[in-house]
Parts: C-alpha cells; structure tokens; sequence
DNA sequence: TTTCTATTGTAGCGAACGCTACATTAATGT
DNA sequence: ACATTAATGTAGCGTTCGCTACAATAGAAA
C-alpha cells in the first residue's frame, strides 16, 4: 500500500511547520488564524508559508488535520480499552473531554462547528470527519446489546458530549456537573 | 418600576436599527457582521451606527440581545403550555429547535458559544445570560417528581439539545435523528 | 430671522488581511 | 568551476477593518 510517498525534505518541513502551527491555534484558536501570526509561531514568515502551501485554506486544513490527529490520540490513550455501557462510556469521556488540558482542543473543536454550521466549504468537510470519526470510535467502545442498540447508544453519547462542551463553553460548568448527577 | 425612560426619538431610531442588525445578522452570521455591511443592511452608513451606538461592541451586544429575544418568543410560541416529562420535552424542542426556519438562530448561538469557550470578555457574558435563561425556561416546562430532579433534568436537557445542535452543526443530521430513537 | 443644536455626508487614518513580484542567497548536480 | 534550481528576504499591492476629523445641512428655539 504505497499511498505515502517517501517523505522529502519538504514534507519534513511542511510536516514540522504544521506542528507549531497546530500549537498556536490550539492556544489562541482559529480567529487568530491569520497568516502572520501563524508564520512567527512557526519560526518563520508568511512568505515562506506560502511558499510550503499553496494558501491560506491548505495551511488551515493541514493544521486542523493534525490538530484531529492529536485529539484522537489523546481521547484513546485516556479511555479505557473494554466496551463500556452508555451511561459508563459518557461518565468515563466526559471526564477527559471537560478536563481542562482536552479544552483547547473543544475550544478549536466549536469554532470550526459554528463555520461548518454556516456550510463552509473547507471547515464543513473538515468538521464532518472529525465528527464522523468521533461516532465510529465511540461505537466502537460500547457495549450494546445488538447493533441497532449500538448505533442508537453511539449517537446518543456524541450527541451527550457534544452537548456538555458547548454548555461548559458559555461558562455553566456546574449544569454540565449537574447534569452528570 | 420606572426603570424605562419613555423612549426619545433616538431610542426609536436605534430599535429600528436593531431590528434590520439582527436580520443582517441572522442570515450571514457574525462572521460578516463589520460595520459597513450592518450600516448597509440598516440602510445607512457605518458613520451614523457609531452616532447611534458608541462602538461596535455596543452594536453587536443590543443586535445579539435582540435576536435572543425574538429566539425566546419562538421557542415559547411554538411549545406546549403544560409541564412534560424530560423525554417528551426534548422530542418536542428539538423538532422546534433543528427545524429549518430556527436554524439561523442556532447558527448565531454556535458563533456566540464558540466565542464565549475562548472567554471573550463582550460574548462570554451575552453567552452565559441567554444559556441560563434557557435552562430557567426548561426548568418550569419540566415534569419532574421533585425539585432536585427538576433541576437535574433542565440540565440534561439543556445538554442534549445544544448536542443536538452541534452534531447537525456537523452535518450529521441523522445521527441527531438516530439519538431520538 | 437668527442662533444653536441635532443629524448626516465625505474623506481619510492607521492597522491588518491574503497574497505576489522581484531580487537575492544557498545548495546541488554536472 | 559553473549552471541551475531551491529557498528566503524585502517590499508592496489592493482590500477591509474599526474609527474619527471636519464640514455641511436641517430643524427647533429665541
């Protein structure tokens, strides 16, 4: 399956300027996005980031990829292997997805819903993926009585978590807590 | 309680505003909310909303303050008068709340979420206010044996359905219709 | 009518935006 | 060594941003 390349010195480059890129949007988030900015994140400047991508949306999609990538891993590393149940799964997420190292990741995360809300053409594709990837993965890690239970559960949980983010967000901590109870 | 003065000319004159502001607003979102397109869409100039208004921050908060006026006399108007258990009350609002005539409200309220997570200091509190009129207005529609569990349900409600808006935010739709099931 | 205040237009400031033209330096292959 | 290409700096384009200075008009008060 040879579908990467070898990695050039470019693809190192791009690959290393992503990396700081992915630091200071997850610092400072998607509005302060902008080309220079970004460029002196990454040591460098907004010439040479156009010189490494095409424009702007590349820059913002490569970022916004790894910036997933991340979140993956860290959402898998912090959950427990064996399927849980629905109410156990949501206890168990909720407690990494609030926690306060995870929230620049859910901060990034309801920017680019509020754009793909709006039908963006790049963040609407981008947000889709994430969000499609978050449900496989949490079907995944249910333990449902059959499929159509899991299917059922697996919504239901991104729908629960989903919804606890953008609470928190507009500062009501406790309702999330409450909520929980 | 005289805290209204009787409204001056002035007074008349920014309502009226406000009111061309939140539709301008409602349809393209606060991403293209700049001066000189909201003074187009109020048919006057940029130079007259800053006469009206003080700055844009003073703009916006009266805008978005109308627009969560007009998003309760909707959810209001269009929801049953008697008290319902947490179930039917969420199959209720959502059907509400994800229909398509609704939907530029919640696209604003994702814009204004996302805002307030970064802790901005002008929609944060906008953010928190109108989010906790809302779970106070779910709370005396709920159906609930006793106050503890009212207040538990409000906030389960309130979860699930800003859930239910993030994930169709997404454009996973389905998966929101699946959680109903 | 005259004077004063309320309202509005015109023009522009300085900053940031995405992006590009042009020139230069550094590296590389022959 | 030399020719060619890759990598980078400098400068600036045209646009939009929030906001303001200044002048002109309009309307009410005297």
């Amino acid at each position: 399956m040879a579908t990467h390349r070898t990695p050039n010195k470019t693809d190192e480059r791009r690959a290393a300027i992503v990396e700081r890129l992915a630091d200071h949007v997850l610092a400072h988030g998607l509005v302060a996005a902008s080309l220079r900015p970004l460029a002196k994140a990454a040591g460098t400047s907004d010439r040479m980031l156009l010189y490494y991508f095409s424009d702007k949306d590349e820059i913002i999609a490569a970022t916004l990829q790894r910036i997933a990538e991340r979140m993956e891993s860290v959402l898998s590393e912090r959950t427990a292997r064996e399927p849980l149940p629905l109410g156990e799964l949501i206890t168990q997420i909720s407690s990494v997805v609030l926690n306060d190292q995870f929230w620049p990741y859910m901060c990034v995360w309801l920017e680019l819903a509020s754009r793909a809300g709006r039908g963006d053409p790049l963040y609407g594709p981008i947000a889709m993926q994430i969000g499609s990837g978050f449900l496989a993965w949490g079907e995944a890690q249910l333990a449902s009585p059959d499929a159509a239970a899991r299917a059922r559960d697996a919504a239901r949980l991104l729908v629960t978590i989903e919804g606890m983010v953008l609470v928190k967000a507009l500062g009501m901590g406790e309702t999330v807590e409450r909520s929980l109870g």
